[in-house]
DNA sequence: CTGCCACAGTAAAACGTTTATCTGATGGCG
DNA sequence: CGCCATCAGATAAACGTTTTACTGTGGCAG
């Protein structure tokens, strides 16, 4: 039983493995009887060509890989999503790895990627730092960084969306409805997206004279949702939140609903991240859009210009990130009794 | 700026490729020294073996595909995300693959994935039929189906769970508390899992003298969203929703929202699997969960036993989805008004 | 001292492709 | 009619690895 090669295909169709060869990659001219022949014989015979045989010869091969931090975060799972359509429709393969925002999987799980001798990488690394693998392939590899980027001057393409715009956005917008206790609902703090869309928060408040508070709630939803009720039954609740996280958002939610705090009437809330459940509520989440189909687009391009050959100076895509305004922020009880 | 080869090393450690090779692998003795040295000259020189010349050279390789039909439904992000990590735990590499619900691509992605001679692959199809290429491969390679099994005798391990069970046990649930007026919010009903939770459903209801009416939504939120409310305005609203699947809870949630349907006090709504977003509800709903991370276990365990070479007669596993019930089921009007 | 075995390492073949080079045959054209 | 170009097809080398079979070199028992 075992498996059916070229060689196989080319003793039944009778012609030599060159012709056979040439007959499906069509790079040098065979007769059309004799591709019909082959072709007939080939799937009558299950043929598959081994990739790996493939790749080997050819050096090159059209696949690239993607590393993200998790699949579970819908943010991820859509921009992985997205690619692995983009890339299909130019005939590449897509290799899908996850770090779990481990460092040290990321590397195993880098270095597995790169086995395989990509054409290209589209990575979201799960710390503000690149690992070491990483920094070494930019050199001669295609890739392009995505969301988590912490340095600024890297070799390569980079898609990044503009987190302190996004921020200050959804800071003045909660301003406006007369919030003043805000509290930001950050995954971890120190990563760099996450760092830059407190930024923006934080200096929209500043012209207000409002001073934030700052919760980590981690990556995880039932542990954030716990920590948020930590928080809240410690230092009283805000008037509104800001989560920065679609994960954040949740956990906030998950806290309120168990502590039974009513969004928007007690508690305003504007989310991160736009999917189908924020919009399935009685009240439908204000939420900052992160455009996703943009990212995944953006990021191809310029990893199939690379590949293509180009020799650009490395590009630094800043997407926007609109608010959705929906309902579930308004004035807080203070002001609509003023009011 | 060619890529490192193990010649590289061996060159720069002064040794054979040979020697090279087993020193990596382990597979025959090399003196401590020599494995040293040729480790720091590898880590010195980035290499990284080739996959690909590796595989080609055994014919095996730790690597298995996974086919889902899309990453964006959570279910299957969430098995993906599991599997991953159980076949790393293993050693396993996984190489995912949509197919986006559409049976074309289902077939290339199937055939790319093929490509890569991996030693197992699991997969849940996106029709009750089995594609062709995968019906042959199930002689000689470890395939494990999952969740859409639309047959009874495959000779192929499958898990699935019990959808009958399942539905049975969901509008039970709805008939206790005295709903009569059940529609079934289905994705597609000619889908072996759905059309068996239709018939648990409908079973349980003929006891009860009720007929539940059935809609189709798809498998999109948008689209499903906007046949649920044209269902709604047509038909007028029943008592009690039963959503077969996460896409259809939500498409039916999104629906009441834009109507402005409240659950669970105009209507009762029972969803399908069970995510975080859920709970993050002033109402928290009650629905089936189904057991991913023991359906990934399964999945992972009889894979694992058929590379190893077993030859048991094909499993059928059937999981348990129990209903989770929380507060989006209440008794109907006409119950209340009359109690 | 001789034969034998264990040990450390090497040479070379093989895996299934692709592709550069080669071989005949056919036909066009001067 | 001879020559060259064109064409379909074949041969064989190469890709980077693993693995089998081999070569020396010591050590040790007889």
């Amino acid at each position: 039983m075992a498996a059916i090669t070229i060689r196989d295909v080319a003793a039944e169709a009778g012609v030599s493995i060159a012709t056979v060869s040439n007959a499906f990659s069509g790079r040098k001219a065979v007769s059309p009887e004799v591709v019909r022949r082959v072709e007939e014989v080939a799937r009558a015979l299950g043929y598959q060509k081994n990739i790996a045989a493939s790749q080997l010869r050819t050096g090159r091969v059209k696949v690239v890989g993607v590393l993200v931090p998790s699949l579970v975060d819908t943010f991820f799972a859509s921009l992985v999503s997205d690619l692995e359509e983009l890339a299909e429709a130019d005939g590449y393969q897509v290799l899908v790895a996850t770090s779990g925002d481990n460092a040290e999987r990321e590397a195993a799980q880098l270095d597995a990627l790169l086995g395989w001798k990509p054409s290209g990488l589209i990575a979201v690394p799960c710390t503000n730092a690149i690992p070491d693998t990483l920094r070494r392939e930019m050199a001669t590899l295609p890739i392009v960084l995505v969301d988590r980027i912490g340095e600024e001057d890297l070799p390569v393409d980079t898609v990044v969306v503009d987190n302190h715009a996004a921020g200050h956005e959804a800071a003045q917008h909660a301003l406006e409805m007369g919030h003043r206790e805000i509290l930001i609902a950050a995954s971890v703090a120190g990563l760099r997206p996450i760092a830059e869309r407190i930024r923006g928060i934080t200096e929209a408040c500043l012209s207000a004279t409002v001073t934030p508070r700052i919760v980590e709630l981690g990556t995880d939803v039932e542990e954030g949702a716990a920590r948020m009720a930590a928080c809240l039954a410690r230092d009283g609740h805000p008037t509104a939140v800001i989560a920065m996280t679609n994960v954040t958002t949740l956990a906030a939610l998950t806290a309120f609903a168990q502590v039974g705090i009513d969004v928007p009437a007690e508690v305003s809330l504007v989310g991160f991240d736009d999917y189908a459940w924020m919009t399935a509520r009685r009240v439908p989440l204000s939420a900052v859009r992160q455009p996703i189909a943009d990212i995944a687009q953006s990021a191809w391009s310029c990893l199939r210009a690379r590949i293509a050959g180009s020799g650009d100076q490395p590009a630094r895509l800043v997407l926007d990130a609109p608010l959705q305004c929906r309902s579930s922020v308004c004035a807080p009880r203070a002001v609509q009794g003023a009011a």
